[in-house]
DNA sequence: ATTATACTTAACCAATCAGTTAACTATAAA
DNA sequence: TTTATAGTTAACTGATTGGTTAAGTATAAT
């Protein structure tokens, strides 16, 4: 049996993984959001929203409130953060500058 | 059924959500490797390690060359640039730049 | 007190995922 | 030509994922 526990990086790339709940990010940078407000774009059943809308919250994309029977959720950039930091790390493999030093190295090391 | 074609920034994420491949990634940032040298580190058999491969290949993360009997893998940055632009979107939520000003907007459009 | 609204939980299902072992292919070396 | 090295493919397994419907909880409105 593997480990229960996931690490931030992997529950973080791993709720961006799917097209529905990267929309219902896009969604939520226009501002807050209900859950049927959420759900409302999407040919899905609630439970289905409620899950995809669980899969964010642990992975600490989002905030959930609680206004009356309405649960407002929120976006919550500082997992975003850590994901682009990591991605960060390789932006010498899309950008050319450095003039060749880099490739220069990475022949060294092999 | 769910379609089985998976877009390319599905393909991105999933692919960076396991550690293991985060971590061949790493690997590759230091200068091209075979299969058996990316292999080296984890204590998995060589298929489960053939397949974490073809994962990072069919997302694009990576290229595989050919050396006699090896497949020297080299990473490529331009799927990495594509999930980092897509979360670089969202870089308002976590700098507290603009004076409140996001934070105004934001409000207006609830 | 009843009903409507907002949302979650439970139970289920098919597909995918991450691993295994065993068998296979391809190139190089003896 | 045999053997070793490098890697992939096939077949299987248990856990996870993404969806469903049905039932349950919590708050508000009538």
């Amino acid at each position: 049996m593997r480990p229960s526990t996931t690490d931030p990086l992997s529950a973080t790339f791993a709720a961006l993984a799917d097209p529905t709940r990267r929309a219902m990010l896009a969604r939520l940078a226009l501002g807050d959001a209900s859950v049927n407000e959420l759900a409302a774009p999407f040919a899905m059943s609630l439970p289905a929203v409620s899950k995809h809308i669980k899969v964010l919250h642990k992975a600490g994309l989002i905030t959930k409130g609680r206004d009356a029977q309405w649960r407002p959720c929120r976006i919550d950039g500082v997992q975003l953060k850590g994901a682009m930091d990591w991605i960060g790390q390789y932006k010498q493999f899309w950008e050319e500058r450095l003039d060749r030093l880099d490739a220069y190295l990475h022949t060294l090391q092999s």
